[in-house]
DNA sequence: TGACTGCATTATGCATTCATAATTACCGTT
DNA sequence: AACGGTAATTATGAATGCATAATGCAGTCA
């Protein structure tokens, strides 16, 4: 009889892991940065058993990076990591598309159509904000559709590890434009519910975000190497 | 210069996330059992403090489940768990079938060549034990062919929670057939480095793996069923 | 001036301790 | 005897303490 949800009482640490994720993801503390345990300690009111760790499973999760007697530091993406990181992120969006298109509720795949059309809204007036707000939900909505919680984890893992706030503004208009070509076709899939369609655009997709971060990270490069 | 590989000492708690993990793997903590803390600590002679972070990176890799103040215990394999887990190992090992083609060497192969020799050997003499032994090592030469131990890790933490050794007695006459002729064929695709050939073979292969899983778990719940 | 050495300071890993929640054992009531 | 409630015990989460490795700094010598 599950009239009740399980009751989660949130220890610590798992709140602590949670915080220091949020802080790490939106930047807060930089790649490369060292993680001031003793500071965020006296931040967050906690002593030093529960921040170590949470800061034990970021460094599984690849967040952070331990070195024995020298502490954490924030883990830098290396061009490498990205090169080996994108492909697993795109078989993984290639199955969750195929599972959303099958697992789907019609209501569900209206709001999605909803928030695609606030995106090319966001596109016309070119609000990136909006437009990276709207994409995000879409893909969330896509990922979260394939009902696979751990399909779900294992995407954010390495999502988050990628996204980085910075790449937002690379967006160039070629990329931009081609980005919102590639989403009318999945929506076209998504609409008659061709899962391997879907499956195949998203991993595509990918891959050219992929690219284009790729191209993002060579001008970086160049403009770096004048110093 | 580098002459000398960056020495790496280990802690004492991933240590113990490595013993830890290989006794969960191993079945020698049963799923559903409680981890015995107090006594893991004399065991391994340290006191909770690493013992319990090992823990918390365990429960982070989902091995076990962690209850506030209830303690940890080693995570069940649900069927619906089995059924979210196999189709995304089963494209994590496609796209290591692709990587694997573009990137093992010849003598790799070769060895390879050889494991898969020993492999029918085993069969034909049907010693299951030296079957899973070879089995295994093919897999594993595949999987880090691929050159990314990104792609590895995610992948293992997939495999461990599936792979449990009372499954190993679970092989059919008529499956371990036709997983015989899959290899056969995935190392036709390797002899000729066919990429996308071999990639989609690895992931059938899963899929093949996971379908005889379900039915061997479906005899064991009509027996329980029985009681 | 600049690099090296030894000491002081700090940070870190781990052990220990403490407070409290959960479990068990016990006992009285029906 | 079975059930319910309460006290004793144990286990757990978190804080503190301690030994040691790493870092920063002053002093020395070229």
């Amino acid at each position: 009889m599950p009239l009740t949800e399980t009751i989660h009482r949130p220890t610590l640490h798992e709140e602590l892991v949670e915080r220091l994720r949020n802080l790490v993801i939106e930047d807060a503390l930089k790649p490369g940065e060292k993680v001031p345990e003793k500071y965020l300690c006296e931040a967050f009111g906690v002593s030093r058993t529960p921040l170590r760790e949470a800061l034990k499973v970021l460094a599984s999760e690849g967040l952070v990076v331990l070195q024995a007697n020298r502490g954490a530091r924030v883990a830098t993406v290396t061009r490498e990591e990205l090169e080996k990181t994108f492909p697993i992120i795109a078989v993984l969006e290639e199955l969750a598309g195929e599972l959303a298109c099958k697992n789907l509720s019609d209501a569900e795949i209206e709001k999605i159509e909803k928030r695609h059309a606030t995106m090319i809204k966001a596109y016309r007036v070119k609000d990136r904000k909006a437009y990276f707000q709207a994409n995000q939900d879409i893909h969330n909505a896509l990922i979260e559709g394939a009902r696979n919680d751990i399909l779900e984890t294992h995407h954010r893992l390495l999502a988050s590890r990628v996204r980085r706030a910075r790449f937002m503004a690379n967006l160039s208009d070629d990329r931009w434009a081609q980005a919102i070509r590639e989403h009318e076709q999945m929506m076209e899939k998504l609409r008659v519910r061709d899962s391997e369609g879907l499956g195949k655009l998203m991993k595509i997709h990918m891959m050219n975000k992929y690219a284009a971060h790729i191209r993002a990270l060579n001008v970086v490069s160049e403009d770096a190497a004048e110093d």
